[in-house]
DNA sequence: CCATATTTTTGAACATGTTCAAATTTGACG
DNA sequence: CGTCAAATTTGAACATGTTCAAAAATATGG
């Protein structure tokens, strides 16, 4: 392993050549999140994709390891950003419903807008885990899933609810019913947030209230 | 829409013609599945599929539409064989608990003997609603969650959990937590059935007693 | 500004999924 | 068996994801 030998002439000042990779990579994003929107993923072809963007076939794949990549690398600032909101919105003094309903809302928000894409996202992202890109889709995954534990263990502490169950395990099964609805929601006809939202609410319920 | 002008000679025998097919389709399972398992399934190339069955490329593509539908050609049967045996171990002197554990082991079962080829099935099955196999694939999963539901529906009978949602809110929910559970036990490093059931178990646990 | 080293881009080349017109095989009927 | 029509198979042809050696662009040091 060789050291770098050139580094950035100073701190905080631009070259020529990071301030063209830094477009490029604005144009990649753009273009492949528009072709991937129009045609699916399969029917979104990278050499279309390059062409849009203005670059050659070949620097697409210095952007983005693969084709599965590049999805990712298309949704994951937008992923990070619907995280921070949904930490945003726990709040101690609310209910346990209360919390998980406002947070996972802002997921829904999300994957409602493009729901093309996001079913192409919630297929791909399974067991999908080598490339950088897919990395950092499951940082922001499991943050979601601590944000859950979180209201879980908020909730306990207000002896809202039992403290027999830890609330990672709790969480867990949250999440997992989370997750299965909103694949559920988007495999539908007609995608309408407030039915998805119902679906949610209704089946949280069950697990809080319980069948006893 | 014009009719079929040629019926087999007598009902009940086989021509050349028949059997053939019959044959090929056994051959192409075959060669489909060792590849799969052995290659992962973007590197099992259809090419050495066919080569492997002893047919010519395009040959494959009528017996399946395409690369997915001939992982789901593969599973199909074993899989309507996994669901025949969960349906015949419910049994209503049973509790809940117990019905399910011992339905969904099956499933399991079935998953954790080729790991591999099944995270290949559950990520290809998302979203995946064209072509014939994936139909049929699509019909099976129905069958597991009617299943559950059924299940749900003798505990109520028997008065073992409250009557206060529908069985199907409620199985719709225990199936939901199945699915992810299995997803979550493939990804792992080591996968051993008695985990991934203990895991299951402690799930439906919460479900059942509730957190109030 | 020049020479040189390093990074970045390029597109031809390759492998693979899929299609389809032509060739082959099979079955029906005299 | 010979003839014809339908079903089935074939593999060349095409489009697409991905690689990589060569070319171009940029930075560094004199």
């Amino acid at each position: 392993m060789k050291a770098k030998l050139i580094q950035p002439a100073r701190a905080g000042v631009k070259g020529r050549r990071e301030l063209n990779k830094e477009d490029k990579l604005r144009r990649i994003k753009a273009a492949a999140r528009s072709l991937f929107v129009k045609n699916g993923y399969d029917d979104a072809s990278t050499r279309e994709i390059a062409q849009r963007a203005g670059v050659a076939l070949g620097t697409l794949f210095s952007y983005a390891a693969n084709k599965r990549d590049l999805l990712f690398l298309v949704v994951n600032d937008e992923l990070d950003e619907v995280a921070r909101q949904a930490e945003a919105s726990v709040r101690p003094e609310l209910s346990l419903s209360e919390n998980l309903l406002s947070s996972l809302a802002h997921v829904y928000e999300f994957f409602g807008r493009e729901p093309r894409l996001s079913r192409l996202i919630l297929r791909e992202m399974q067991f999908y885990e080598t490339g950088a890109q897919a990395k950092r889709f499951g940082k922001t995954r499991q943050r979601m899933r601590n944000l859950v534990t979180e209201s879980v263990r908020i909730a306990q502490g207000k002896k809202e609810i039992s403290r027999k169950e830890s609330p990672e395990t709790i969480g867990l099964v949250i999440f997992s019913i989370f997750q299965m609805e909103v694949r559920r929601w988007l495999s539908g006809k007609r995608i309408r947030l407030p039915d998805g939202m119902a679906d949610l609410q209704r089946a949280i319920h069950v697990v809080l209230h319980g069948l006893s």
